[in-house]
DNA sequence: GTCTATAACGTGATAGAC
DNA sequence: GTCTATCACGTTATAGAC
């Protein structure tokens, strides 16, 4: 890498970090290529010189975000090394910094695969990782154990990724709602990587 | 009413009734006023006729969708007549039966308020009537009484609105990680409405 | 690689006959 | 009220000069 290029990163990088940040609060039906020129601040044209089209350049950006997402839970999901219990931590601990440093991100996902389910699903093999991996295999120990109550490994996952993300999906309904300011909310979020583990551990021993 | 109407109904509501499925589906700026009118199978040019625009056609879709949603749910959490424990089993079974009848509901509120953040919650006057609910009175009042351990009434809240709805938001990713079908999918949220209740009951409490 | 100009197309909306 | 035809405009994408 040439010096100069540390300094202005190059035009190709600097279309994709805007077309990063327009898709991410619009979506992509409601961006116009014209969007992502000005926030990059290049000439239009060259977003087809480097992208040959506005979804080619979504497609990149989709398949990056949603794959990084996936598998970091992936990663935590498998790791042999820590506890059921630890791995709620990490998953809480992990995705809630990560949103709140990105708060687009879970939105995005949920819109964008909503309008095309199959293309991206299809890319990702989620399905054989997860159902092989060491949580499934760590939560069915717990049931036979007697120390989970509810024995299918969904409602698990849903319940812990659910109160992890849902309330930065839901942000805008909750600070209209309540009167809340981002800060607030933001201090609220940091206050959910201790609650959660500690509820998960509550929930699924049962009454 | 004229009979005819009964049978028939209105093309002014055959319009209406088509924009929701569609709007529901792609969102407001996926959708073409073509695509309202083939599901309508009607002719393009009646959409303008009965309503000004795609726009304000949109506006009345989503004001109902949205006042809806929410009321029903300040309905419940503002009855006087039922514990906090009832109002949570309240919404875990309104919510969830209304929400497979219309499974599009939840990602639809979400992605549109994300495209317009004000214009929708400025005509809502949820802050008032939920910081004056029943449900935030009772809430503190099993504070006091170490019946619940943490204190904001917000979390309690996410929390339960999060695990009734964020499967239904997350479905497709759900799906394709998992392999489950739509029945299946289905059979699992019915099963939710007794687990939820049960499971905030035992999260609430603490340690 | 970067720019200007423009082509090619899709879409929301309306005019005007019936 | 309903239809056909069409306008007016915004948008994606490219041609071609520099």
């Amino acid at each position: 890498m040439k010096e100069s290029e540390k300094i202005d990163v190059s035009t190709e990088e600097k279309i994709k970090e805007a077309a990063r940040i327009v898709f991410y609060k619009k979506g992509f039906a409601a961006t116009r290529t014209r969007d992502i020129a000005e926030e990059a601040d290049i000439n239009l044209a060259l977003l087809n010189y480097y992208f040959r089209s506005k979804a080619k350049l979504f497609e990149m950006i989709m398949l990056e975000t949603l794959s990084g997402f996936i598998q970091n839970m992936l990663v935590v999901l498998n790791d042999e090394k820590t506890t059921l219990e630890k791995k709620v931590e990490e998953i809480a601990s992990r995705y809630i910094d990560l949103i709140i440093k990105e708060p687009e991100i879970p939105t995005f996902i949920v819109t964008e695969i909503r309008n095309n389910p199959d293309m991206l699903l299809k890319k990702l093999p989620i399905k054989q990782v997860l159902t092989n991996s060491m949580f499934f295999k760590q939560h069915e120990e717990a049931v036979n154990k007697g120390e989970i109550s509810e024995p299918n490994p969904l409602h698990f996952l849903m319940n812990v990724i659910g109160l992890v993300v849902f309330p930065f999906i839901a942000k805008p309904l909750l600070m209209g709602g309540s009167g809340i300011n981002d800060t607030e909310f933001n201090a609220l979020m940091l206050e959910r990587k201790k609650l959660i583990p500690v509820w998960i551990k509550s929930m699924m021993k049962g009454e």
